[in-house]
DNA sequence: GGCCTGAATAAGCGCACTGGTATGAATTTA
DNA sequence: TAAATTCATACCAGTGCGCTTATTCAGGCC
């Protein structure tokens, strides 16, 4: 008599297993974008990327699932922002890699005025 | 009489359609991680993450549609490779947001020694 | 030809996602 | 209290995924 175990069969990841699943959504990309840097309601949210309001909705709860953005109540108003930092494992996953491909001026260029800028923006 | 459009429902998107999609998985991104840098054979890639040969090769397979990964034939061996500047979207979305979390010396840091390795990579 | 190895592909299973519509809960306003 | 607004959730449908086992395809060797 064979020896059972109750696996839980995932057929593929869940949308909300991880940041990598959650931002392979290519809308779920776009609200990440939209609400970068400031704090927005569902509905204005919808207005700008013009979805309708249950889309919005839905997708918010993903990114909220994984941490990528945060709701704040206000009556019935619920304002959401990013954590732009959940957003660390993926981009150390990537950027481990430079070294195979960053091998011309040219993109060498477009790294090192990414890194101007950022310090810019971390200098008081 | 309404209009009838045949439309392809897609619930999710497919795991070919980009980049974000074919890495959302953990045994594809583990497989990048194996092959970057170096040509393996699909027994060898096996061998070394310990998978079933199916498995693999049908991972490498959703890689090699997107482009993550090249295939090299020779006789019955094939031998892949990863094409490490697809993930340049990947790497460019994550990117942009670093100044929203990037605020501290310790992340600075970080971002510094990881430029600093860069260069030294592409020194001749 | 026959056999072995390397690799891709097929079949079957269970599941969770997406979009749209409709509904429900919570809060504010008249 | 009733109406309106904001937002979340239930429901439906169709689809593709990932795993495992078995099979097929292709090349090399005797």
């Amino acid at each position: 008599m064979p020896l059972s175990v109750y696996v839980i069969e995932m057929a593929r990841a869940s949308t909300t297993a991880d940041v990598f699943n959650a931002i392979a959504e290519p809308r779920r990309r776009r609200l990440v974008e939209t609400l970068m840097g400031r704090e927005l309601t569902v509905n204005e949210t919808a207005r700008l990327v013009g979805w309708a309001q249950p889309a919005v909705s839905k997708h918010l709860a993903v990114l909220r699932q994984v941490g990528l953005v945060s709701e704040r109540r206000d009556g019935r108003y619920r304002h959401y922002s990013v954590n732009a930092a959940k957003l660390k494992p993926v981009r150390q996953w990537v950027i481990q890699f430079d070294q195979y491909w960053m091998n011309t001026l040219d993109q060498l260029d477009d790294y090192l005025g990414e890194l101007q800028k950022g310090q810019e923006n971390n200098e008081p």
